[in-house]
DNA sequence: TCAAAAGTGTTTGGGCTACACCCATGT
DNA sequence: ACATGGGTGTAGCCCAAACACTTTTGA
């Protein structure tokens, strides 16, 4: 046990890359650091970890706090731990990747914090090594939606087709033929469609679509190519 | 920067789920636990990280302490933070997978404490959630094995397609059609077929390949589904 | 009437799978 | 001679991509 006792102790932390959908972007949250050093640079949503949980609870605890919201995708990124990667003091760590629906999030206490949405081809400056946890989560983001429906997380309860397929074009950059896209996406029989339709989008109206509700977190196969 | 000051630190440790391949079979370094707790037991390679290195120095630093190997690929697969995943004390461990040539790493200081290879099919109790760490690890194996040839970082510098194609096999735990799979990895285009043959494994004698020197860290379109 | 999305159908090509088949050679 | 892996060829199937076409309706 005295081993134990010999060894250094670090600060870790969590930063939750949150990704977010409105205006057909994808977009992220962050907010600008009001004190020194690098102050006026924007920077991911973060928090240390205590002492009674887990980093997975931290990253949950600090969503909570900065969106208001509970029942949130997350996942781990991966861990940062460069001995310079912060400034005064060393601090480890571990970046995680959120999704959330915009249009749930409205006024919370990030708002006091002066946190904004940034889509994610014109981001600010950011602190420390920030921009190259969101280029990894940015990676998985297009991983986890090549294999499951995980991007409906970012839309509303319902959807048409077309948002969907909309979503998916910002997920990876590029277009998807809406023919194919939607036979694709029938296909995998995880999609229930609604008896109304959505006539804001299109003269002729587009029915809803829903997630059945026992296929939400199901692995499929692959959607798309990554 | 007193805010900084307010917080609790932690011990951090990384974890090594070391892989080989031998005799057709995956195969894993662990080291008997000589102390109480869980004395008996098995562990992945493991060390707390220090002061003046980054986690991914620490593993380095642990696998060329155990195994005497300098050069060896390794990439994070995940953090471990659970508060009561060790039990004296708190730590929290990044787990790391690594790949060795078994035949590069013959004795070493590993031995000493005990180390032996075991067969993946056939491992032992494990301490702590080393059982979990080596399944995440063996599926990030996976799916590196199936968009690069990592997979040769466990062969000798030269190999036939037939030792290919078992190291293949044993890591997804599936038989490949020989000439399939032979065809495919040719049209890859990044092996390089040598001068002279094998012919210790076959009465005909097959031809030795290696990876093509500009090609060994290519990221390749899809070479086996997963 | 025209544009634009909704929705369906068809064609094509590439790649994967499953085999068949010949070659070379040690036993 | 025969078993075994080396190595090549091929037919069939599935699926993705490209794109044609019809429907609907607001502007």
């Amino acid at each position: 046990m005295d081993y134990y006792k010999q060894q250094t102790k670090f600060l870790v932390a969590v930063d939750c890359v949150v990704f977010g959908y409105e205006a057909g972007e994808i977009k992220l949250l962050l907010y600008p650091r009001a004190f020194e050093p690098v102050k006026g640079s924007w920077s991911l949503m973060g928090g240390f970890v205590r002492e009674d949980e887990s980093s997975d609870q931290a990253a949950c605890r600090v969503l909570q706090q900065t969106t208001g919201l509970n029942d949130i995708f997350l996942e781990q990124v991966a861990t940062f731990s460069a001995p310079e990667r912060e400034i005064y003091e060393r601090v480890i760590s571990i970046a995680y990747f959120a999704l959330i629906r915009i249009d749930r999030y409205k006024k919370s206490k990030a708002d006091e914090f002066g946190a904004k949405w940034w889509p994610i081809n014109e981001l600010p400056n950011l602190i420390f090594d920030h921009d190259e946890m969101i280029r990894q989560a940015l990676k998985k983001l297009q991983q986890k939606a090549g294999t499951s429906l995980v991007g409906s997380e970012l839309l509303p309860r319902k959807f048409t087709l077309l948002q969907l397929r909309k979503l998916y074009e910002a997920i990876y950059q590029r277009e998807f033929d809406p023919g194919n896209f939607r036979k694709k996406m029938l296909s995998l029989n995880v999609l229930e469609r609604m008896d109304h339709k959505n006539s804001t989008e299109s003269k002729k109206g587009a029915y809803y679509y829903k997630v059945k509700a026992d296929k939400i977190e199901e692995e499929l196969e692959r959607i798309v190519k990554y």
